[in-house]
DNA sequence: AACGTTACCGGAAACGTTACCGGAAACGTT
DNA sequence: AACGTTTCCGGTAACGTTTCCGGTAACGTT
């Protein structure tokens, strides 16, 4: 393995300027510069980036901790991320946490002792163990979720979908088409997205003075199976509902699937409306009403967060949040009793 | 930051004791250790990864290239991946190439700077001169492709599906449903998979004596909308046809919605299998006879065999293949003629 | 009591790089 | 001709670790 001493030698020259060559250090001679950066092409020799780091005391790399990287959601975060911030001379580790409490700490602390110069996370539990970590890190940190109230102290910034609106929005959708008995098939409330799209849910049905009760809701989980035995527990609870919002397209797809499967029409007997806009949604038989979030803009803007920070050298905390759009499909349409007219 | 001087200075000993503590070192007092772990605990440092690595000449550090991590056959073997590299202590760098060549060098650069200690690939193109960088390394290196024959003589082990073999027994699969009359969308010949797919067609065919032309054959790309279009092309030109080998799922659920769309019933007009199963192709719509690839071994193996020659020390050189599985479910079904009997 | 062995610890070198300082030559100015 | 300024370069310290060497104290053995 090369050093710079090698080049250094090999060209009868000092490390300094050998080194001057590579940085783009103005201290150097033109013809100087060209015959190392040759020589360096030459003899091929590849610099150490962690020296570089251990006395620069950055490491221009930046950490990428998701619960799941098979998640399309999350792979298409990823690649915004990526995309820019190997733009601006970062690498990107990236950690697995599996939402596994045990996991994410592990990841985070080889992370931290890579000396990342930052750190993009969707946080999973984030027990007080792991909050007193993030809490002392005086590094840049964006949350790919919005903050929890016992989480506003962090110097933290944070960057989500409107989830509340986007699932007001797609009820109040719902509503307009006549539906005035709908049910929620959810995922779990411990997930923030979770909740914030039940309460979009549950606000819209109120401010629009249509009754629910419990009966109308059904947490089931995140996966297409899911979904199948969310609608079933929900047509059980209550068989006259006309229309359904799942709170992402998994559970919609294996709702529809189920539905399909029992002879229920959709959109005649029942309406469904998704959220993710996944790919899968717009295939011929699925034509799922749904909500577009945009993934990769989540990821790019994560990534310039971080950029930002780092150039500004002050660790400014912002919390954004974007817009998501309804996307029509065939899944929804008119209630029943409204087409009779 | 806290460094081990830190720790050293305020504990009143020396920083080699330190260092012992950290490392499992048993040339130290078991009760020296306990204090100094609990000091470092308490004034919370971290030890700096990139100053251990300049020393131990090693980096703990893996690189992994793909085209793509939101092709869910990636982002599957890339867990696999990460989960064993993580378990034996080495962080995962990622790197996307975007199947564009120059981006593959700069990434290949970077994270040979970060002084990789092994390198799992998706090569793509790989031109002569990353040819010749691949050449130089003397790290372990994965192909996640079989290795093609001027890279025969690369010092690199590669891992893969049979994709011949699998082919074959796809359209084995057909020929026993008493098809005589098929055809093959097919993803671009250039990448040695999509080569191997359509000779495994092509020889199936010969060696069953079933006659074909250029007429069976459309290459189409690797999307459902090319699939789409693969269909629409080959039924025009073969509008005889019982059965579509497509060389991958996507092209095959496009052809699927094509034909739904075009008024054919599957299984009963035509017969279609894919290649990859996709968790979409389970769906109750879709039911795709498909041959599953065990995506997850095969980062789950690639990542063992760079473990495996990290610790021996010595690059040995392995090709391996890997077995798939016929999936058979409802959209392959005997020929129509047989039907009849 | 003298010795060898073991257990434990500290000091200093080394890893490959950049930052800093100082100096020599070249140049321009008066 | 004398001086200041610029251009360019080399030497050395530093970054935070681990490794190696040496040394002291404690212990057991004869």
């Amino acid at each position: 393995m090369k050093t710079i001493k090698d080049i250094a030698k090999e060209l009868g020259v000092s490390v300094s300027t050998v080194s001057r060559a590579l940085n783009d250090n103005p201290d150097i001679k033109k013809e100087t510069k060209e015959k190392i950066l040759e020589g360096i092409k030459r003899l091929n020799y590849t610099p150490n980036a962690n020296a570089r780091s251990l006395i620069q005391k950055k490491s221009k790399m930046v950490g990428l901790m998701l619960s799941d990287i098979t998640d399309p959601f999350f792979s298409e975060i990823a690649l915004g991320i990526e995309e820019v911030l190997s733009a601006e001379g970062y690498q990107v580790i990236y950690g697995n946490t599996l939402l596994n409490p045990d996991k994410e700490k592990e990841v985070l602390s080889s992370l931290l002792q890579r000396k990342i110069d930052g750190l993009i996370i969707k946080p999973g539990a984030l027990d007080e163990e792991l909050l007193n970590i993030v809490e002392q890190l005086d590094i840049p940190v964006v949350f790919l979720r919005k903050l929890k109230e016992y989480e506003q102290h962090l110097k933290v910034s944070s960057i989500d979908v409107n989830h509340y609106e986007s699932a007001y929005k797609a009820v109040d959708h719902l509503i307009n088409l006549g539906h005035d008995n709908l049910g929620f098939i959810g995922i779990s409330k411990k997930a923030s997205e979770g909740e914030d799209r039940l309460k979009g849910y549950i606000n819209c049905l109120e401010n629009q003075n249509i009754s629910y009760s419990d009966d109308n809701i059904v947490i089931a989980g995140t996966k297409i199976e899911h979904g199948r035995k969310g609608v079933e527990k929900l047509l059980e609870k209550t068989p006259n509902l006309t229309a359904i919002f799942a709170a992402n397209d998994l559970l919609a797809i294996g709702a529809l699937e189920w539905l399909a499967e029992n002879n229920y029409k959709v959109p005649e007997d029942v309406s469904v409306v998704g959220f993710e806009n996944l790919e899968i949604s717009s295939l011929h038989w699925i034509k799922l009403t749904t909500v577009d979030l945009p993934r990769k803009e989540i990821g790019v803007q994560s990534a310039n967060m971080v950029v930002n920070m780092l150039s500004s050298e002050t660790i400014k905390k912002e919390e954004v949040e974007l817009d998501t759009t309804l996307i029509i499909r065939k899944s929804t349409g008119k209630v029943k009793y409204l087409n009779i007219n």
